[in-house]
DNA sequence: TTGTAAGCGTTATCAG
DNA sequence: CTGATAACGCTTACAA
């Protein structure tokens, strides 16, 4: 029932004007001590509390910001979620989160939908390569600053954090390499998101260095899936010359190949080793752990915070893209460590 | 650049007056079917958008709801999450995530800061039994619906979605019974929370109306992580005559249970057989399967949005309690079912 | 059916 | 240092 408090209840009380106690609560210079103490007494005596909308309305600002993801349900997308707001509560921002489930539609729809929320910046991870990029350019018209964290375009001025997926992918294959493995297939997913075109390049770069043959026939594009892992682990068991080690560029997909291995009756990793690629927890509770490579998630999302609070703290229109590159770390597990 | 097209901007074209143009927009009745047209072509046109925060504080409306759940790595949580999304973003709802870690200090801050955010609901699992009641009745005093999921908390006028963990728990107790097991403990957790202390019954009746002895001893309760699991189990394991079963409030811990069994040589389900609870998907993905209850997490997460709908909806103060319960579905898998 | 005008709660500009 | 006033963009009585 209770009416909210306003600025003018105050103001009334005190036998001031709302600008007064507008400039007293925002701690204004132009204000005397005497009456800036007595205001933001008064405020916590009669329970005031800011009308964010009225800020938001005059002030152009809403301290929301949108989080688009994929989706949240993996531990990667999640944690990279904390990080982002372990940086931006403290600062008075609200996330607010999409998910695209890898739906095209639902990327366009998210971002126009968060938009339309009037929200201060975007905070995002691609799902679809072939998402216009007028979409974008149309939030960079209305100054709205967009970060891309791990799964990004290469948009001018738009900045991103990301790892290094190459050096991920070639650590992870010159260590099954060093396994011993000599015919290492390798499952890809949509080439055209940078991410996986890297784990590609440097998938297809350990085998070149270390003289080893590259067959473009083990590699496979697929989704990261469990049961996509399957099939394609399928594939690759029904090829003449089996692969004696396979680099799946998630660890989901790495889940489904090793279901299928074992199901075929092979041993891990001795008749084929197994990495994966972004160390779901999964990967180290199963009781044949996975290698994989960990990708800092935490960092990444704190990170790519840290951007946009700079971005929307520039008020000048010089745009600079900063692209940040955090280091990969390959955790080595039984699924590719082979008594030698 | 290009400055943000108004009503006004739309109505000086027209040579009407923005009222016209805002009643045309929101197909009010008292308008020629002309200007009507008229306008809403007009409005795309000129690719007016609705500023929504003007909206929302004329109207007291911020389209914005909050939900707070203790994490979102966790693909309960996050399902739940996906079917409160697919009820309320057809109706132009946005959903504001908040975690709360299950810190106690966090949980009452998101609150503050959601109302502070000008939600127009919050819909809400809660983490820690000790939360004072009286930041919920500061929302019910305000007319901001409050719905409790998962885990509630009995209070007035709060409506809430859960599952009859009592009869999930108990069906699971049965089932170990009926694969031959005599001594079942039961890893709990806080049963100052609704959720637990049901499953703790549950349990607890199906010992008893199976002729079983009802040990106290064999209950502990311990925090849903995978290493609490482990320390757990280990106090189970060193007890003189050990339990043949486990009945875990959470897979988590029943993972961390399950390791530790191994750890110590122990077969399972032969030597003991171990159940768990969420039907998280890693309990599927494992060599050695989890059984396990599932909850049904979006139709839990569409239900309560609907349930927010309607409050939402229903401008008159008499407040109506709702409670919906849902039944849990026993999945049994490897980790309990014996081959007798 | 349309126009006029007030108001949602703040903040910014201009005086004083 | 403080007050008066306008403005942010929209909705809604009340008038016409």
């Amino acid at each position: 029932m209770s009416k909210k408090i306003t600025i003018y209840d105050i103001a009334k009380k005190l036998n001031l004007t709302a600008a007064t106690v507008s400039r007293a609560l925002n701690n204004n210079l132009k204000i005397s001590e005497n009456t800036r103490k007595l205001v933001q007494e008064t405020a916590v005596e009669m329970d005031y509390e800011q009308n964010t909308l009225a800020r938001a309305l005059k002030s152009g600002k809403s301290y929301n910001v949108g989080v688009i993801v994929p989706r949240i349900d993996s531990n990667f997308f999640a944690s990279i979620i904390r990080g982002i707001e372990e940086e931006l509560y403290p600062k008075g921002y609200h996330v607010i989160i999409c998910q695209t489930h890898d739906q095209e539609d639902l990327e366009t729809g998210n971002i126009n939908s968060l938009l339309n929320a009037q929200v201060d910046g975007i905070l995002m991870s691609i799902s679809n390569a072939k998402t216009k990029n007028n979409i974008f350019s149309n939030l960079s018209q209305k100054h709205i600053p967009l970060i891309f964290f791990d799964r990004k375009k290469d948009i001018d001025g738009v900045s991103s954090v990301t790892i290094d997926d190459y050096s991920g992918a070639y650590e992870a294959t010159k260590h099954l390499i060093n396994q011993g493995c000599k015919r290492i297939a390798h499952l890809s997913n949509d080439r055209l998101l940078e991410i996986y075109k890297n784990r590609y390049l440097g998938y297809k770069q350990a085998i070149i260095d270390n003289g080893l043959e590259f067959d473009e026939s083990l590699v496979i594009e697929t989704r990261s899936k469990v049961e996509e892992g399957k099939k394609t682990m399928k594939i690759l068991l029904d090829m003449e010359t089996r692969p004696d080690a396979v680099f799946s560029s998630s660890d989901f997909t790495a889940l489904g190949a090793i279901q299928e291995i074992k199901n075929n009756g092979l041993r891990i990793p001795d008749d084929i080793a197994v990495a994966g690629f972004s160390n779901e927890p999964f990967t180290r509770f199963m009781e044949l752990s996975i290698t994989s490579v960990d990708q800092s998630p935490i960092e990444m999302g704190r990170i790519a915070a840290q951007v946009f609070l700079e971005e929307v703290g520039n008020d000048n229109k010089i745009k600079t893209k900063k692209e940040v590159v955090l280091t990969p770390e390959l955790i080595i597990r039984k699924s590719s460590r082979k008594r030698i």
